[in-house]
DNA sequence: GTCTATAGAGTGATAGAC
DNA sequence: GTCTATCACTCTATAGAC
């Protein structure tokens, strides 16, 4: 009998994936068993709480990495650095659209009530979080927390748009937009 | 013993709530019995198809309240009265984001490829209605055609951050800025 | 031998088709 | 309602590292 190994590490983006391009209800046990390569029993021992537990180990590794990469430098660093650095991020993660957004896609059915928690947080903290940065870089409040909705919304429809219309170029655009759009309302930005 | 009949024009509606609040894969045959009160033995009466020709029905009769309620008026009508009424439409028809985008959220899976034509069609003519509402209202087609991806991408992205932040205003807000966004770039509008 | 990770047959429940 | 396939999940067996 061949053994591979895995470790949990390496697990959790494989699944990530499968939940991500079939949603939690299309992701079915036997469907992550035969794209990860990972038998029934490793699955369990890994996540012994099924399913649920596994969705949420991916939510959660999803929403570390944009913790890491975006909502932390954009409350810390020099903000339009970070927002710059923000639009290279999204573009390189979402792979020019063809890669969906799990949290947004797991917003729009009852997998929400699920989630609720971690998908409310994760949006939130990104409008914070780019709101504060549209602050510190000179944006009156009021104006940083309306660009902010626009902005993380506008992403997530590119997303959308980019999956019916199977169009490569769309959330290219929808992205180049938003980052003029938020850079025309900080005093002095470059536009 | 009672017996309730159903036409077919009465049971799409019904169906198409479960489908849009369980997404494809969770809208289970028994999930669409229990909460239309239809048994089984109806529903493959009127689908012979079974779920497949469910979901394909529910998406054509979407598809033709946009074209009566929204494309065809941008296409023929008087485009800034179209337009106008576009916004008050989606408002409505959303629920103030209360109720998602059938078309879009399908978009997001696999479910997609079972229905691209129509995803795509939906997102093409709409798109392309706005941006010729635009277009006749004296915009240039360059910037009439950047708008409109923004706008129905838009409608999106907010219809996800509503659902995700269980936010009951921020559908508003956002259909608020994207109709201000629009009537900007048309010369002589109303801003 | 122990321990960890893996394989996969087998469970009852429920899916969609008819 | 009845069918078969598939669902999420359990359990036993065991491979390989120590």
């Amino acid at each position: 009998m061949t053994r591979t190994v895995f470790e949990k590490t390496d697990v959790v983006p494989l699944i990530a994936e499968v939940f991500r391009e079939l949603g939690y209800e299309g992701a079915s046990m036997s469907k992550i068993t035969a794209r990860t390569g990972l038998s029934k029993g490793s699955l369990y021992y890994f996540f012994p709480g099924g399913k649920e537990e596994m969705a949420a180990e991916i939510l959660a590794h999803v929403d570390a990495w944009f913790v890491s990469k975006v909502f932390e430098p954009l409350e810390q660093h020099d903000p339009q650095q970070a927002i710059s650095e923000m639009w290279q991020e999204v573009e390189t993660y979402f792979n020019s659209g063809k890669r969906i957004c799990l949290v947004g896609a797991f917003a729009l059915d009852e997998t929400r009530d699920r989630f609720d928690a971690v998908i409310c947080q994760y949006f939130k903290r990104w409008i914070d979080a780019l709101c504060a940065a549209l602050v510190r870089a000179g944006t009156t409040r009021e104006t940083a927390a309306i660009v902010s909705e626009e902005a993380v919304g506008g992403i997530q429809g590119g997303l959308i748009l980019a999956r019916a219309l199977k169009d490569d170029l769309i959330f290219g655009r929808t992205v180049a937009g938003l980052a003029e759009r938020v850079s025309k309302c900080i005093p002095g930005g470059t536009h």
